[in-house]
DNA sequence: CTCGATCCCTGGACGC
DNA sequence: TGCGTCCAGGGATCGA
């Protein structure tokens, strides 16, 4: 599950050990979470790693070619989303190849980068200099970089679940299922409360909130629930933190309410139903919900 | 615009 | 021990 923390972690990492590497050339395994396969094996290999970034939960790789004279001018790109299980982290060539290896970048200096993945939730894609910024326009504002207005309006525009929106990648670049949670918790918001609906002193306790969590995370190095490890294989301190998300049934931090488990926006939600109380208009709707999926036969 | 449902995929947890 | 089933979940897509 990585989100904004685990990715920022993983290409600081990398950032640290493979910029500056040349990449000599590319294999691969499995493709089918590749945009356009054989445009890695035409376009990466003679290029050079000049940075790793994150944007979103995407870790932007910035190439630079053998001939280009300056690094001011925006060069190709490879762009990685983990997915679920996804690991971009490099080996010793003389290294076998972990399972569900799928990608491997020959580095210059006899180390490979590789890119494994058990579920393929992945992705990549090489993108030509130009296409770049039309790809990153897709994506909403960096939740550590958002203005407090910006927020503020952001919510104000959107009738959507609060939950919902904070998962739309298009609204804002980065939160997963587990910080969207943390943050509302700590914002005493229930997950299913309009955007729109929330007051601005809510909207801003959130914005706090979400970056609090969010930077809180990255001093740990992320969370590792299962699958998660950064690119020196080690698992991020932040799960224990966690004071909703996966803690069904356990104590609230706060008030000792057993913590409960929705759907919200198809994902599971873990919030506190007394420091965050359904609003009156979704308490209706869970009600009249109930009724309907009871007549149905149900889902758990 | 926003929603839920469905699909993708594999491995871990759990029940028997 | 082994098998079947459920579940996790980001994102794309589709119909309501």
């Amino acid at each position: 599950m990585p989100e904004l923390p685990e990715v920022e972690t993983v290409a600081r990492g990398l950032q640290m050990t493979v910029a500056g590497r040349r990449i000599v050339s590319v294999t691969l395994g499995k493709t089918d979470f590749i945009d356009d396969p054989s445009a890695l094996e035409t376009h990466l290999p003679g290029q050079s790693i000049e940075r790793v970034e994150r944007f979103g939960k995407f870790m932007l790789v910035r190439l630079r070619k053998e001939a280009a004279s300056s690094t001011d001018v925006a060069g190709d790109s490879l762009l990685v989303h983990l997915g679920m299980t996804g690991h971009l982290s490099p080996h010793p060539v003389s290294e076998p190849p972990l399972k569900h290896t799928h990608v491997r970048f020959l580095l210059d200096d006899g180390r490979e980068l590789r890119y494994t993945d058990a579920r393929r939730f992945g992705r990549m894609a090489f993108l030509p200099a130009e296409k770049l910024p039309t790809e990153l326009k897709r994506f909403g504002a960096d939740p550590l970089e958002i203005s407090e207005k910006d927020f503020v309006e952001l919510l104000q525009f959107h009738k959507s679940r609060i939950k919902a929106l904070l998962l739309d990648q298009s609204a804002l670049r980065g939160v997963g299922n587990i910080y969207a949670d943390e943050s509302l918790w700590r914002s005493r918001i229930h997950p299913m409360r309009i955007a729109a609906k929330l007051s601005g002193q809510d909207a801003r306790a959130l914005r706090k909130n979400l970056q609090a969590v969010l930077r809180e995370a990255i001093a740990l190095r992320g969370s590792s629930i299962i699958d998660f490890l950064d690119a020196d294989g080690e698992p991020g301190e932040y799960q224990r933190r966690h004071r909703a998300y996966g803690r069904e049934g356990k104590p609230c931090y706060r008030c000792k309410t057993p913590i409960r488990r929705v759907i919200v926006a198809g994902r599971s939600s873990y919030f506190c139903p007394r420091c965050q109380p359904v609003p009156r208009i979704g308490r209706k709707r869970a009600i009249r919900r109930k009724t309907v999926t009871a007549k149905r036969g149900r889902t758990s």
